[in-house]
DNA sequence: CGAAATCTTGAGTATAATCAAAAACGGTGG
DNA sequence: CCACCGTTTTTGATTATACTCAAGATTTCG
């Protein structure tokens, strides 16, 4: 069932706009994308490592992640995928995947096939260049992640990739008065920071005693963004926003 | 001073040609791409995390790392660079750059104006799609880093960074009879891998100890590849190179 | 040969892991 | 509305991995 998307209501659409002007024809191109639309419910893998996939999943709604697993059963998020994120944009050019993408709560994903993906690519190249450049912010929070996970101690740890998801939450309108939802539970937290859940949790309890984070369920509240900030070390510059609002 | 290769000289051509067969106008045009070449000493640095750059390097000869600093002081090299690789393709399209890249060997670099590597690309889609590849194949990289840092313990860690480096090195010749140069200090593979210094000489040691690897000086040999491999849990299947017998 | 860098060793400490179990929460069905 | 189930969060006690600090040995290179 292909579809198409009003402006505003395409997530892509919206990321490309904050990189560069599309002109008439290129919006049109994007506006009437062949996309298969499907919803998928929580903890379920959109694709899975080994895979050789013919097609790519835009995130519409909901979290997702990518993560890879040892040989010994432990697991590693590598990234928290939001709407509007590509995550395996990547297979479009390597053929065989090499990470798991999974579902952290219900998400509306629309699947785009690599050859649609290619001839939009032959036919407008400032789309090849944006997508091109996702990827390459993609790589840049692998790099900023690195640095987390190798050199960062518990609570600056927690505290920087709380930060991200703000910042990130915030550019795609999820963020209202410092506070968001956050389906991410704490184990979740565990695989992505290379903690166990146990250790999360205390880290958690520090940053409430501390006063710089409200998480209670699902709902993320900051009182003090200055204050988190200072304690995760985080500057938002890795993410490469153009738009200067949207990343302070 | 502009300068040009020849075919088996330059290693771009050589990586570009492991995946897709070039015709004759692309391979002219990569054989005369202008490039400011320079000779780097060890330990400097080629750029800067929050430089401007009008240029990518590729490294032409020697070993060279990608690294961020925390702010505490505290280094994550988050890659290895080596013969073939363009560690700052990525600022073609981020205008600053959100990590340093420096030399861990004295290092033949060659320069290529992003204005030089954008007509390249308007040209020649297939180039475009080859320098695209090249970034995700290092954003994949970094997942695999993530994952030995995050989840794989001392020995394993290191062993699979070893891995990786021989593995790579191969691809470029660089390897003989299960032996080859690694000018990396155990500093070095401290900063690659979340560790101390100490620690590492301690892991070096037990790796040393169980016959794993035999590491004197800037020589590294394997006596046994697979014993290697499974003490590193390692699958080269994150290259992503098409060539088996590299990979192998 | 001598200085600087790198590697190695030892002892004590800290951060985070492990194991186990209890409490709280969220959704479901009666 | 409440009892029940599974999931998630929390707590406690013990252990392991890796860090810190400090100094000595070795190698490298001018």
């Amino acid at each position: 069932m292909a579809s198409t998307f009003h402006h505003h209501d395409n997530p892509l659409i919206r990321k490309l706009e904050s990189i560069f002007t599309l002109n008439d024809n290129e919006r049109q191109a994007l506006e009437n994308l062949p996309m298969q639309i499907t919803v998928i419910r929580e903890d379920q893998d959109i694709v899975r490592e080994g895979d050789r996939p013919s097609r790519s999943c835009l995130i519409l709604s909901g979290f997702a992640c990518t993560y890879k697993v040892t040989r010994e059963g432990k697991r590693q998020i590598v990234s928290f995928n939001l709407p509007g994120d590509i995550p395996d944009l990547q297979s479009m050019h390597l053929k065989v995947l090499d990470n798991s993408i999974g579902t952290i709560s219900p998400c509306s994903v629309g699947f785009v096939n690599h050859e649609t993906l290619r001839d939009l690519c032959i036919r407008y190249p400032r789309i090849t260049a944006g997508l091109w450049r996702e990827t390459l912010v993609d790589a840049s929070i692998f790099r900023e992640w690195m640095m987390n996970v190798g050199r960062r101690e518990g609570l600056s740890r927690m505290a920087h990739v709380l930060c991200e998801l703000v910042v990130r939450l915030r550019a795609v309108g999820l963020v209202e008065d410092h506070a968001c939802d956050l389906p991410i539970t704490q184990n979740e937290f565990a695989d992505a920071l290379g903690f166990t859940t146990v250790h999360v949790n205390r880290i958690i309890q520090q940053l409430r005693a501390e006063g710089l984070i409200e998480l209670k369920g699902e709902r993320l509240f900051i009182p003090d963004w200055a204050k988190l900030k200072r304690a995760g070390e985080f500057d938002s510059a890795y993410l490469h926003m153009e738009n200067e609002r949207a990343a302070a």
